[in-house]
DNA sequence: GCCGTTTTCGGCCCGACTGTTTTCAGTCG
């Protein structure tokens, strides 16, 4: 039996949900997601809860009770929980294949296979295609247009994982390498490295003198279902996530060459191997070579010029060191032969945070809590940016009691300052400035909550809403109140289908609103499960322009919205942009990394971004 | 199934929209 991690516990209380939901079981469904919620998010092994204090110690964590504490208490012990197999031997049902296909929800998925007996995909495609949907209660034309529509998405997005999501389990296994006294050097190259916002698969390239050691133990790692590949230069394996993830041993003076050609892209490769080609060189996985000879190593006869570092073979080749996420091949090669390319923000650079959902809304923590979060993270600022009436959901708030939160804001902001200059004198230590003063030498944020105690006097929580942008164009909030508060972020969550010209409209009014700061998440697409909605990108960045209003870059790892596409656009238009975690929660503060990674793939520097500004020039900057 | 200045039972974020109906169930956020 192989040890059961908290991100896999949490995976069967969300399967678990969707069951009981499926058969219409009333609020036990609700039980479960928020278990999973709690778990997902848990800071401590959950193995070692139960190790420290048995089964009390579980019923401790919020959400979970006696009955969820005995299941995972089984899957502890056992790997397994017959409750969860009972359940899906009832109902052998593929539910995660339909998780893309909006307005298919539990309920439809069980009348499809009780009615028709369809399990996955492929069957309801042909159930579809012979029209047999159509003939079921509560079905009609367009639920079949609708399946088909959403069959196509999945297919489209099918078996990539989205990079927020997995890096987690990528960075366990590349630190689990690491420790090995056989591996001097270990790096995750591939879409990994370039940040792309979904990654098909994982490369980790390693130097080793003593390769095979390496390899037995990386196949034999607890997680793996699969071996494909077991040799002295290349093992591969398949995960239990379904992740495929190679090691490539490669010798120390081809390094370079190798993580350059397993970085990519290949599209970026392909035009430096055209240029190596043209000086006399040949750029291959082991390293740059005089033409002379010329098989796969170089051959002989032929000298290697270059490959112990990537930057030794940028530098052969006359170009300027190019960042991995800006590998696309989409014009980077022409800035570094001029030596023009742009100083890309870098990811310890935010100084603030200007989306945050508080548990006033739904989201999961205090205000406090969060403020907490984003100093321990090194930031200076947060926004607090809840829901307004129309999402009732969520508990959005209304005029009234976005007044009374902003009391609360000032009463933290007073508690803020006291607490520090208390905590000042009493260890003078943490009076330490940003994350950018620090000397942590990870290229990611730790997001770590050590220390979280308020006590940084540049600290400052700013009053703000995610106002929904109504179906015109309107805004849920009057101006009366958006002009009182800090950061007005507005957004669209409702009414996805409108055409362009109308949705264009609809965003063009709500920017065109002078209170109006940031148009949060503007494209609304979720990745692997909604596209965006249909609005012309061109049009709302002119407007931006004009109106100075700011476009996110929401972190959330399945938003990533704007797309880096976008962002570059942006750039070129002279439109500042924010990035934003979009927290629902503390742990989901480190998502900004995601973010940095979108800007950075679309060529932002610190001046595009408006909250790696100082709190101050920040809110100047801002519309009155 | 969880939780408790509603505390051991009886509540559990809920309003809008869609497509299917002809008064509403299912889905979404």
């Amino acid at each position: 039996m192989t040890p059961i991690s908290n991100r896999e516990i949490a995976k069967i209380f969300y399967e678990i949900s969707g069951y009981l939901e499926m058969q219409g079981v009333a609020f036990k469904p609700r039980a479960y997601e928020k278990a999973a919620e709690v778990i997902q998010g848990l800071e401590q092994d959950i193995r070692m809860i139960y190790g420290k204090g048995g089964i009390k110690a579980l019923e401790q964590i919020p959400g979970v009770g006696v009955s969820i504490a005995e299941k995972i208490e089984e899957l502890l012990k056992t790997g397994r929980l017959k409750y969860y197999r009972d359940l899906r031997k009832k109902v052998p049902v593929d539910r995660c294949s339909f998780a893309g296909i909006e307005g298919l929800g539990p309920k439809s998925i069980f009348k499809l296979y009780k009615k028709l007996g369809i399990r996955d995909l492929n069957a309801l495609e042909k159930a579809v295609k012979a029209g047999q949907i159509r003939k079921l209660e509560g079905f009609g034309e367009k639920s079949e247009q609708n399946i088909l529509k959403g069959i196509e998405f999945v297919r489209k997005s099918g078996g990539r994982f989205v990079l927020g999501f997995i890096m987690p389990e990528i960075r366990e296994i590349e630190s689990r390498l690491e420790k090995l006294k056989e591996v001097q050097k270990i790096v995750v190259a591939g879409s990994v490295r370039r940040r792309k916002e979904t990654i098909g698969d994982c490369d980790i390239l390693i130097i080793s003198t003593k390769p095979e050691p390496v390899m037995d133990y990386f196949v034999a790692m607890p997680e793996v279902v699969r071996v494909t590949a077991h040799g002295e230069t290349k093992s591969a394996v398949k995960l239990k996530s379904g992740l495929d993830v190679d090691v490539r041993i490669v010798p120390e003076k081809s390094y370079g060459a190798a993580l350059n050609y397993f970085t990519g892209s290949k599209d970026h490769n392909v035009a430096l191997r055209e240029m190596a080609l043209k000086r006399g060189y040949k750029l291959n996985e082991y390293g740059l070579f005089s033409a002379k000879g010329g098989s796969a190593s170089g051959g002989k006869g032929s000298r290697q010029i270059a490959g112990k570092s990537e930057q030794e073979i940028y530098k052969a080749l006359g170009l300027d060191y190019i960042e991995p996420e800006m590998r696309e091949n989409t014009g980077e090669i022409e800035l570094a032969k001029n030596h023009k390319l742009p100083e890309l923000i870098n990811y310890k650079e935010l100084k603030g945070d200007l989306q945050t959902q508080s548990s006033w809304t739904d989201g999961a923590d205090s205000i406090e809590e969060l403020a907490e979060a984003a100093i321990a993270a090194g930031l200076e600022y947060i926004a607090i940016t809840d829901h307004t009436k129309r999402l009732a959901m969520t508990g959005g708030l209304d005029e009234k009691r976005i007044i009374e939160q902003g009391k609360e804001i000032d009463g933290l902001n007073s508690k803020l300052q006291k607490t520090c200059l208390a905590g000042r004198q009493a260890n003078p230590k943490f009076s330490a400035k940003g994350r950018s003063d620090s000397e942590e030498s990870s290229d990611s944020m730790s997001g770590s909550a050590s220390g979280g105690k308020i006590q940084n006097s540049k600290f400052k929580i700013l009053k703000g809403t995610e106002c929904d942008i109504l179906k015109d164009g309107s805004l849920d909030l009057p101006d009366k109140i958006l002009e009182k508060l800090d950061i007005v972020g507005v957004s669209v969550h409702s009414h996805f289908n409108l055409s362009r010209r109308d949705q264009t409209e609809r965003l063009k009014r709500a920017m065109e609103n002078p209170n109006v700061d940031i148009l949060f998440h503007p494209t609304g697409r979720i990745i692997n499960r909604r596209e965006p909605y249909d609005v012309d990108i061109d049009e709302i960045i002119k407007v931006a322009k004009r109106t100075g209003t700011v476009l996110e870059i929401d972190a959330y790892p399945d938003r990533l919205d704007l797309k880096d596409e976008h962002v570059k656009k942006c750039v070129e238009a002279g439109v500042k942009l924010s990035i934003d975690s979009d927290a629902h929660s503390i742990t989901h503060l480190p998502y900004l990394e995601y973010g940095l990674a979108q800007a950075r793939r679309g060529w932002a520097t610190r001046k595009d971004i408006i909250n790696a500004w100082p709190l101050e020039k920040m809110l100047k900057f801002l519309k009155k």
